[in-house]
RNA sequence: CGCGGAGUAGAGCAGCUUGGUAGCUCGUCGGGCUCAUAACCCGGAGGCCGUAGGUUCAAAUCCUACCUCCGCAA
């Protein structure tokens, strides 16, 4: 089939792979455009356009698709079926209405709950137990089109967003290759949301790291997952920010919300329903990421102090 | 040329301002104490102080360049 692919970060990427590996025709990919990102401010390409390069697939990075001459290229290439997974604009009704089959969108999570832009994080910050993908007929609203198919997936008690991220991208990309399965053959069964049960997971931003400890443990810990690779959960020692990586349920301690009740070995901290969550990683400014007990060694904490 | 922090024993850190014997906590090894221990006591091993130059009688420390890692920002 004569597929064009738009995407962008690292989800994407199984998905355009697997278009490839299914010997599908990619005739171009739309991948946002080059940014300057990380130390020095280097430009740098969005995976999925790596991936397209390395295959010698034509890419395109129009800054808004709305107003390039998007619709004209993709005239031009008459794709039978768009695939979009991630890609980070909205698409236009001329270009949903273009392909034979539409526009197919890969979503990160069970709609019609978690639609929008950080489905994964949101799921896990919540303490939802599954997740999942679904694939769906793009219409003009944000993840409103109708469900084709869906694949579920627990999440683990101690799951990170990372995880859930890594693990639904490879997910995706088998959801994609079934749909476009069922395309080909015309058994495709449009299931339209319910849209009294949705929800919509905003984009994440540093104004969510602070840990308020006066919480349970479990929204602790639920934080610590969800906020994990990116923008990370914090919390203030000693005046100073670190992040915290990694934690543990600890159970019934002794102490008040941010009251540091063992210092050691483990580091395990209070919160505001009266049990404890042991940081087992953390990092602080400049440094590395290292076990709690590393950091203990040189940057000692008193037993009883409260953090912020 | 976006801003900033950091590389010192297996790990985490101090020492650098004011050059002059390599230090702390932990781990590790040996010994001791103990009914026993992740506890305690004694002792040992383990370092090209990121790399390359420069200044100096003398550089972990001052100067220059480079490499690597990290935080902010995006």
């Amino acid at each position: 089939m004569n597929i064009v692919f738009m995407g962008t970060p690292d989800f994407s990427v199984p998905c355009l792979q697997r278009l490839i590996d299914d010997g599908h025709t990619v005739s171009a990919v739309f991948t946002q455009p080059d940014k300057p990102k990380g130390r020095g401010h280097h430009m740098m390409p969005p995976p999925v356009k790596e991936l397209a390069v390395k295959y010698n697939i034509p890419v395109y990075q129009p800054q808004k698709l709305r107003t390039s001459d998007a619709f004209e290229i993709l005239t031009e290439i008459n794709p039978e079926l768009i695939i979009v997974v991630a890609y980070g604009q909205i698409l236009p009704k001329n270009i949903l209405d273009l392909p034979k089959y539409g526009c197919v969108n890969i979503h990160a999570s069970l709609l019609p709950k978690y639609r929008g832009a950080a489905p994964i994080q949101w799921s896990v910050l919540n303490g939802e137990k599954k997740s999942g993908v679904t694939s769906m007929q793009m219409d003009v609203g944000l993840d409103t089109g109708d469900m084709l198919l869906t694949a579920e997936t627990e999440i683990g008690e101690n799951d990170t967003a990372e995880d859930l991220h890594d693990k639904l991208s490879v997910m995706g990309a088998e959801v994609m290759s079934e749909t476009i399965d069922l395309i080909m053959k015309g058994q495709l069964n449009p299931i339209k949301q319910d849209d009294s049960l949705s929800t919509y997971a905003h984009m994440l931003s540093k104004d969510l790291s602070p840990i308020d400890w006066n919480e349970s443990a479990q929204c602790v810990h639920n934080k610590v997952r969800g906020l994990y690779s990116w923008p990370c959960a914090t919390a203030e020692l000693d005046g100073k920010i670190i992040k915290i990586h990694k934690t543990a349920l600890a159970g019934k301690v002794n102490g008040t919300a941010g009251q540091v009740v063992e210092s050691g070995k483990k580091l395990v901290v209070a919160c505001g329903d009266g049990n404890g969550v042991e940081i087992i990683t953390l990092q602080a400014q400049g440094k590395k990421a290292m076990n709690s007990a590393d950091y203990l060694r040189g940057n000692p904490v008193e037993k009883g102090i409260i953090l912020k």
